[in-house]
DNA sequence: CTCTAATCGAGACGGTACGTCGCGTCTTACG
DNA sequence: CGTAAGACGCGACGTACCGTCTCGATTAGAG
């Protein structure tokens, strides 16, 4: 079980430098201490791999994410998140930056659903539950990217407002009064 | 000369059965009736091949969608855009739907920065440009990519609601007022 | 390792059929069942295989030919070696008369020198010791490729009487007594 | 016709640069400022332009040999042959070491069986008429080559001598008076 | 001097063989 | 049983060089 785990955090070390479609199987085992046939008895290929850590670590992501919709606080919602990937700056800048972006963005969704659906009824709000996720994932990972990829130079509070702007108005708000 | 149209026809009419990563360059060539060596006269490899495809058909749509946050009446020209779409829907199902729609993101974002820039100044309502535009076509990229996939059930003034309200006015609004 | 034997076995009976310079990669490894990669992991390309098996195969030959010049009974010597030829003409039918004769050539010399320099000074009978080499390996070859090319039809003491008269001899001798 | 010559003479410039096998069609045909089109309307492949490179050549120089085992003074004839190599070293430098040597031994015998069978008759010592062209051939060819090599360090006289005593003499002899 | 045929240059193309790369399987031995 | 070490098969890729073909330009000889 040890090379589960080293293989684990090898892939994470990994990812933290180069895309993950351009890890090679043979850099990951080398660097995680495990041989070749050890992986394979434990996930059947890289994919799986990636698909185990992702999820893993989406799912406190998405504990903090479902609130965003429910709350009445919106504001102080998108900040609890973005606090939460500023706290593992390097493990997201991995996931969301690289070629792993596509995987992890599917993960989400899927998570989100799973978990969600009962809570908030986007459909209420004449938009369908599907186009809802799959849009607001997207966003949201958009925001996120740009913001992990300014270092540091956009304070947190801003980068919330622009979630809470373009990603959760939007998403609860039936009608608009634009006022320019 | 007549090789590289071939390439390009032939492409587009596999990805339209195939995801994109799934093309086998011999499939492809076979396809296409055009031998391995040419082929690599004309592209380095087959992302550059997708990426020029991808281009060529971006250009249009483009066209139609840069006036988008220009135009006084942003949901008419949200009718345009999946007019347009709607028109070439086997193309656009085939670049949105299977695995190119990554590299057609891209492209996209990059055609909108090289010919929009001037015309839409969303910076004067507090978003950096390049964050409005990567999410903004993330954005788009759904909502069409869902509609895409909903076989026509959903009518296509409804779809270009969802658009001018998803995307279109949250980039325009600078303020809300909600009313729910 | 199995894979080395069987490249090694593959190849003799496919110099037997055809000229080495012909011998596609793909037959033979198809012939030796031996995946492509398994051949680039043991040998650079087909020469370096060539030349292991060739190599291989002519020390034999050399640990019997260097007694030849120092032996006192040359016809005697001579008729040793191509009693060893026989009994192995398939192979060296293979070997000398193909394509691959011309690298058998630099290996028999190269081996010849690296075994015998010492036992035999030529250069005391005013030859050099390289030009009396690379000519009796030529001259040797000649004459065995040509008898093997003679179907049986040459007692094996003619031959070996040739090698003698056309080679051991004109080498060992300082001084002709031409009586015709 | 111009074209012709420019290819035998830019074969001949190439191939004492490199082996003949290392030459690519499209080296020669750059050197030789000749399209790929007009080459092949003036031969089938690379070893056809050799072959007609080297039979000219060669034409000479079996004009020379062939009175090499008729002559009385053998020597001297040797000699001659020598001398023809040194007034082209630059030429026969490069068909001789190179990759070309095969070639041209092959040719060279073709012409010496050709031109020479009736003027001797080495049947008559005992060595049958083909084994002693090869045989010849071969030797020749070698001391050749390796006084080529020597860069002038071996005075001519002395390289026709181990020609001489090497290839003519045995070639003739029927008997030997062994005199060490 | 002109017309026409031979000669040529430029270069796209097909095709075959080669060598590389990375993945996934399998065997063997060790703890 | 979990693991290490590593040989192996396999499929896909990209490269290299050859030989073919088309088209347009040039040239040379015959009228």
């Amino acid at each position: 079980m040890k090379s589960k785990q080293a293989l684990h955090s090898g892939l994470l070390s990994l990812i933290a430098e180069q895309d993950f479609s351009e890890i090679l199987l043979d850099d990951l085992l080398r660097h995680s201490h495990v041989s070749r046939a050890t992986f394979y008895r434990h996930y059947p290929d890289k994919e799986a791999l990636l698909e185990h850590v992702g999820t893993t670590e989406i799912e406190n992501l998405v504990d903090i994410a479902l609130p965003l919709l429910s709350s009445t606080d919106t504001r102080a919602s998108c900040l609890a998140l973005f606090r939460y990937i500023e706290g593992h700056r390097a493990l997201w800048s991995a996931l969301l930056t690289g070629g792993a972006s596509g995987a992890m963005r599917d993960i989400y969704a899927r998570l989100f659903e799973e978990r969600g659906p009962k809570q908030v009824d986007m459909s209420k709000r004449g938009i369908p539950l599907d186009l809802g996720t799959s849009w607001g994932v997207a966003g949201t990972f958009e925001i996120m990217a740009w913001w992990l990829k300014q270092d540091k130079s956009v304070p947190i509070e801003v980068a919330a407002g622009y979630l809470d702007r373009l990603v959760v108005r939007p998403a609860l708000v039936s009608e608009y009064d634009v006022n320019d």
